[in-house]
DNA sequence: AATGAATGAGACTTCATTCAT
DNA sequence: TATGAATGAAGTCTCATTCAT
């Protein structure tokens, strides 16, 4: 019994996730209610505070389920033998965002949005951005530093400061993608492949 | 008392809603009541409501003075005689970005990505924000652009994607700058020129 | 400078009077504000509550006025030398009814209409309603006792009665004409009539 | 836990429904808060508002029972085989009025003439009480009808006027009664009585 | 464990009235 | 006297959370 409870309780909680996933995407945090949700799950009110203690704890799973969205595919990018470039990698994530964005049971990339908003007067929330998002920028940081070994970038640069950029690069087309909506991968990856190669032979 | 009520509105609603950016730069739009609007800019509840008809109506005004504030700027740096790089225009906005937030008051760009999160569920303020960003972004057109007359760009690639990806970047500064706190424009500055100088020379 | 004023000052009572009635005969005492009056009447705030302490005063102002609109009328019959029927009362009545509710500036029915259901928790108006609608029933007792004196009603029968039944069916003309508007003086007095001429012949 | 949930919510409603009639039967409804109706049902705001979605709805609901609380009379009256004169239909209805307006909390008819006045501008009110009037008032046509059959009643009239006057009777009384206090359903039915008798022989 | 009715603090907003100019 | 901006008490309604069943 023991087994198959922990599982049902893990079917539970993801349940409660899914539901609270759709309602945030759709209205954000504070216009979704604990009702939404409640609904949304097909559960009661009781048994949704059977397995989270409050609303915040559940904006927390989702926040932890949104900011994580993108991090998991740079552990195969990375594991990969062949390192990526830059606009490999940029080109790989972003393909890698619009499939998540466009899964059926809300647009993560909405829910996103909101825990940024969200980290700035939430610490428990700013906390997890931190820490998913330190990560994924390390991963950057790495291609940054193959790129060096490439000779594709400069040496004499601080990689952590290349990173800053590509990985910068993200929210600018997530917040393009939702709010003017005429950013693709495509479009995206031209630009920045015109700006790398924009600029005077390297003195030799 | 025609010429003292005009100067007296418009400066109440510059006193509440400086009140309630600073509220919201602290606390979001929704964690900040009309009380605490009201306790922040010295009047009453009614007087208050004499100047705006609803809590929305005063975040939207603050949501347009966050969104506009970057793009102030634009107007001073377009209307040089000399065109800006885009590294140029890059290290010239983030300082900007960075000025503007460290005004006291509240920090605009937190407001700012308060905008952004409700943009995806408020209509007014998406309006907003769309009008403002495809300002923004146009100037960075004109920016790719004239590199492209210089000769810094390739010319077979649109324009409208260069911007794309050197406006996105200034999310990307500003998320990390409030998330994680180690961006600068100095450090952002480096890492874009360093990709910008990172390809092969041109072909001939 | 005096008389100058009063009658200034009557006459700007007059205009605040019309201005609330006009609001109370369209949206009733509570959902009429002082500043649909102040609008409505021209005048500003401090004006208004120059000439009346408070809504209240106002309120009473014209409830009396609606309370009295029909008062004022038998005045004029009772005067006659021609003693009325019970039958013509009712006429000329109504006829005066309909005629003073449907004058430009807001149906008084309407506004008695309010007073009625305001008077059974204001004292004030409850008070005045009191008083108008004794000395308007009144007049009824007298239409009474002059049938009784002509043979046309028994006379074993107390005229205060007659006069409740008589005065009552103005409420209800009023009630109906404003709820269901299918009733006219002609209507109305067409079916008193068929009533009053109902009886089997008179017990010698 | 269905059948008790039926029946639970109806009473609950009741409740809710007893405790506004009887505070707007003392204070109006404008002046009946919901705060007033909530401690006087005994429950919670949450309750109340899990019961009727707002205010007007409770309105709504208070109007419907007062407007209707004559009307179940009728359909004991007329189903009788005796058709009522229009002399004892009155009896009867004036000795149920008072008897309804004397029923422990809160009397009905103060309730009635709060919704008179309510219909005025408020179209929820104004088409139930349009409705439930209608019903009422078809009913003394039907007396009316009878009384003609009967020869009791001239039948060269419309029966829909005499209805008129018939109902009309009822507001004049209702309201003599909370206004003055000194009508009762002897003196009412007296007075009509001389009235009803009060013609000259018909002419044969 | 599950249910969902009930709770009640607190949010937004209105509006009669005042008072400095 | 006149003005109308300002006041702030009070009203309606929501919603995260609990707990008896």
């Amino acid at each position: 019994m023991p087994k198959v409870t922990a599982e049902h309780r893990l079917a539970r909680r993801e349940q409660i996730v899914q539901a609270a996933l759709h309602c945030v995407a759709e209205n954000g945090f504070h216009k979704t209610t604990m009702a939404d949700v409640i609904r949304e799950s097909g559960l009661s009110a009781g048994a949704v505070y059977g397995y989270f203690r409050s609303k915040d704890e559940i904006i927390a799973a989702i926040a932890d389920q949104a900011l994580s969205a993108v991090d998991e595919l740079f552990e195969g990018i990375l594991s990969t033998e062949d390192p990526l470039s830059p606009a490999e990698a940029m080109r790989v994530v972003l393909d890698h965002v619009v499939k998540t964005a466009e899964r059926s049971g809300g647009d993560v990339t909405r829910v996103g949005l909101q825990a940024w908003a969200e980290s700035v007067h939430n610490p428990t929330i700013a906390a997890v951005a931190r820490e998913k998002y330190t990560i994924l920028r390390t991963h950057y940081t790495a291609v940054a530093r193959r790129a060096q070994l490439d000779g594709t970038l400069p040496s004499d640069v601080d990689p952590e400061h290349v990173a800053q950029v590509l990985f910068g690069m993200l929210p600018g087309f997530i917040l393009q993608r939702l709010l003017l909506g005429d950013v693709t991968p495509e479009s995206y990856t031209a630009g920045l492949n015109a700006l790398l190669g924009s600029a005077a032979p390297r003195r030799p």
